[in-house]
DNA sequence: TCCGATCCGTAC
DNA sequence: GACGTACGGATCGGAA
């Protein structure tokens, strides 16, 4: 006998919401990347269709969704089945990810904006079946069993793959399957809206069912009916019970078409498939793949000048164009890459006008001084999209995003460029990143290459003296060190050091020793030992010394372009998670400040010869975005009223007038106010005041009790980014937060502290990222420089007729850079030296 | 000889 | 274990 060709009907809505919810009132944390894609229903989908192709290896095969287009989102998609509960963003955010396992795996999706899922099955199992096909439903839905026939049965995936035929659906629901709308439409379907007859549940639906063969049946006879409840219902409930069956009922007569070339089952694209498993991060699946590929461009010519030109302006229009430079500063390579595969490198000193595309925007215009047409920088969006810093040099990208090993040569990267914004861009888009690109980091890019171009002044003499007098120092220190030790030894060693002060001088050692064979020589450890061991406080006088020397005294004059005779720093947009800047090449946002020596060296950051520095800095910019966000009224009401934050943190703690707080009630206040934006525990707090962890708890204890806007915030926040895997800024910018349901105490622990700190670190970074930009438009009519950035503080350089233009422009954008329900304070001042000017 | 891990300390 | 975000210097030990 020839097998009968079998069409699967897949009902993916229905899968993917029973899966979905079977996991979580089974209370197991939600799947997510590590970049917090979450995709939980997206595994278990993608597993519920392999294993109906490998197992079943149906003839036909297409997946049916409820709607089409972005429309379902908003529309049929959130109101399907209205009784259920809200669709959960986690996993409404699965959907496009579910869509693009179907197109990889070739299986053919199938949707109406018109007609329920349901009805579009019904009509075409009944059309297979007339063309002679068997069909399969592959549902957990026991509604769909009312389709079942000789040709037609149901596949449960969700029941350990239960098939029902006619015979095993009759004994399932005790009904035959056309009578099953009428079992619905009695004892109703809370999960799909049918109301039903109040007062007959299943059991009496069906024995109803039975006696009568249909609803019609039951209601033209309800007078026989002998139980009360059932008889009464029936008769008084007439309209509601039709209007159910009608509801039960699935059409099988909608118009949709049944084109069987279409449905044939196909082989996955396996090298698509690779991508999303190494995207979705489904690592046992991608081993399953085997090895990838190797691919660079595969047409890849290296065309002299005027080839390369004519290439150029061969190329359609708005065909993106990307870029890759390479080659040392004399010989610069430029490639580009125009299609998938497309390549062609030349010698150039320019970057063509032509290229819209490239990674790292900032570092083609420090190399080329220009880099007009360029509108996209994939360093960028993949950053925006994991925020992970380690993760957006090229080589972390392709591994992440495309799954293939980078290739060293220019073309290679140039293709590498094109294949990363083809993926990326849609993701930014769907991410609703668009704007923080277009409006922050993007426009920020050309403020960052100006800054980094223009660099700083230090004043070498001041250092090198600087450093000579420390120099002795050091040497006298070391000498007190070695004398108290009775040996000399490399003070510099925590190991050796650690031995020194707890083996051979049997110092009292810390309770906590170091994780792995060294003693802790922190400064928290030496501290405590320093007031009854000279050699302790010796010890942290000699690392003071030591690191301000080796760090800055030392290192600063030695960085200073012989060409400009300046320092230029790099400022990394991708280096903080939080989307912060970070410094580097020299990192000019630790500078000391703190102690008076540290304020030597700022000391030594001048400006050009008859200018001034410029510096402004915002006043408790986070915890004024605290005040925000909670919209705490005793915070808010401290801003508003100018009030000194810490003094009346510490009225409020201590229960005391604001005129009464001592300097050192202030400073615990100051503490406790700290610890709140990086989400402290008693321990972090006592560790940090110095007192006993019960102490630190009654502080903590008594700040929440007067600021419970604020406790309120950090619960809501937490609860947040645990359901949606994300910590968001005020301006849109996202941080994956993975470990929020983590079993590990202290990942979980951390991951919590990050959710709460990040969206003010965050808002504060676009918010001066943000006045950086308007800032820098105003300058370009001026000659004053803006030099510097350290995160809640900017840094110019002005000639002394400019210096109260810049003063009120900075000021002013600043503090008017975004509206919130508290004022923002920026501090200005001017000065000779950076430590002058604060 | 180089490179990464570790410890430590600087900034906001 | 324990308070967020970075960068970098010095040491140390293993790999090349």
């Amino acid at each position: 006998m020839v097998a009968v060709p079998r069409l699967f009907l897949i009902d993916s809505f229905g899968f993917i919401f029973r899966a979905y919810h079977a996991r979580a009132r089974s209370g197991a944390p939600p799947m997510r990347t590590s970049s917090g894609i979450s995709t939980e229903a997206v595994y278990i989908f993608h597993n519920m269709l392999r294993k109906l192709k490998t197992q079943y290896k149906p003839e036909y095969l297409t997946a049916i969704f409820e709607s089409l287009g972005p429309t379902f989102r908003d529309e049929a998609f959130a109101q399907y089945k209205a009784n259920r509960s809200e669709t959960p963003p986690d996993l409404l955010s699965q959907i496009p990810w579910i869509r693009k396992t179907l197109e990889t795996l070739r299986i053919p999706i199938l949707e109406s904006d018109r007609f329920e899922a349901d009805d579009v099955i019904g009509t075409l199992a009944r059309r297979a079946a007339a063309r002679g096909l068997d069909v399969v439903i592959v549902s957990s839905d026991k509604d769909m069993l009312q389709l079942v026939d000789d040709h037609t049965s149901m596949l449960n995936p969700m029941k350990d793959d239960m098939w029902y035929d006619a015979s095993a659906t009759e004994q399932f629901m005790g009904v035959k399957p056309p009578q099953i709308a009428d079992l619905l439409a009695l004892m109703g379907d809370t999960v799909d809206n049918i109301p039903g007859a109040p007062g007959i549940g299943e059991k009496g639906a069906r024995d109803l069912i039975v006696r009568f063969g249909s609803v019609e049946g039951a209601l033209e006879h309800a007078a026989e009916v002998e139980r009360k409840t059932y008889r009464e219902s029936l008769q008084n409930n007439r309209e509601q019970i039709l209007l159910s069956k009608k509801l039960a009922t699935i059409h099988t007569d909608v118009p949709v078409d049944l084109n069987l070339e279409a449905l044939a089952a196909q082989g996955p694209d396996t090298e698509a498939l690779r991508q999303l498993y190494r995207t979705l991060e489904f690592t046992s699946l991608l081993r399953d793949l085997g090895p990838s590929q190797p691919s660079g461009p595969r047409d890849y010519q290296t065309l002299e000048s005027a080839a390369f030109e004519d290439w150029l302006i061969g190329l359609p229009e708005n065909q993106p164009l990307a870029i890759a430079a390479g080659g040392g500063m004399g010989e610069t390579v430029v490639a580009c890459c125009a299609a998938r595969g497309i390549a062609r490198s030349c010698v150039r000193s320019e970057i063509p006008e032509r290229a819209s595309v490239c990674h790292d925007l900032k570092s083609l215009i420090r190399r080329f001084g220009e880099a007009r047409g360029i509108e996209h920088d994939v360093l960028l969006y993949g950053f925006l999209l994991c925020a992970d810093p380690g993760a957006c040099d090229m080589t972390a990208l392709s591994e992440r995003f495309l799954e293939e090993s980078l290739e060293a040569d220019p073309a290679s990267h140039a293709d590498a460029v094109l294949k990363l914004f083809c993926k990326l861009r849609p993701e930014i888009e769907t991410a609703q990143l668009e704007q923080v690109y277009s409006t922050i980091d993007l426009p920020l890019v050309y403020v960052l290459a100006r800054m980094e171009e223009t660099g700083i002044l230090i004043d070498p003499r001041q250092l090198m003296v600087l450093s000579g007098r420390m120099e002795d120092e050091i040497a006298r220190i070391s000498a007190d060190i070695y004398e108290l030790a009775g040996k000399t030894f490399n003070i510099n060693s925590p190991q050796q050091l650690g031995k020194v002060l707890f083996e051979d001088l049997k110092l009292p050692a810390p309770v906590k020793y170091g994780k792995g064979k060294t003693i802790s020589t922190a400064a928290g450890v030496l501290e405590e030992l320093a007031a009854e061991y000279p050699i302790a406080q010796k010890v942290l006088d000699f690392r003071q010394l030591a690191k301000l020397k080796g760090t800055y005294v030392d290192a600063l004059p030695a960085l200073i372009d012989p060409k400009s005779g300046r320092l230029h720093t790099t400022f990394n947009q991708a280096g903080a998670a939080t989307g912060r800047l970070s410094s580097s090449d020299p990192n000019l946002q630790n500078i000391p400040i703190r102690t008076a020596l540290g304020r030597e060296i700022r000391a030594a950051f001048v400006p050009r010869p008859g200018w001034k520095l410029v510096v402004a800095d915002y006043s408790q910019i986070e915890l004024r975005l605290l005040a925000h966000m909670s919209r705490d009224p005793v915070l808010v009401e401290a801003f508003v009223n100018g009030e000194d934050i810490h003094t009346r943190t510490a009225a409020e703690v201590f229960g005391v007038p604001p005129l009464t707080i001592t300097p050192e009630q202030r400073r615990r206040a100051k503490a406790v106010n700290f610890g709140i934006v990086y989400g402290q525990s008693p321990f972090g707090l006592a560790q940090s005041l110095g007192i006993d962890r019960k102490e630190a708890e009654t502080y903590i204890r008594a700040y929440f009790e007067r600021y419970a806007g604020v406790r309120n915030f950090i619960e809501e926040t937490k609860a947040e980014v645990r359901r949606t895997g994300y910590a968001y800024s005020l301006m849109g910018r996202r941080r994956p937060i993975p470990d929020m349901n983590s079993r590990n105490f202290t990942a979980r622990g951390f991951a919590e502290r990050t959710a709460v700190n990040t969206p003010l670190q965050s808002s504060a970074a676009d918010m001066i990222k943000l006045a950086m930009i308007r800032i820098d438009e105003k300058l370009r009519s001026m000659q004053a420089k803006l030099l510097l950035q350290v995160h809640d503080e900017l840094v110019f350089e002005a000639p002394p007729e400019e210096v109260d233009r810049v003063r009120s422009l900075a000021k002013q954008e600043m503090e008017g850079v975004q509206k919130l329900h508290v004022p923002l304070l920026v501090d200005v001042g001017a000065g000779d030296n950076w430590r002058d000017a604060k």
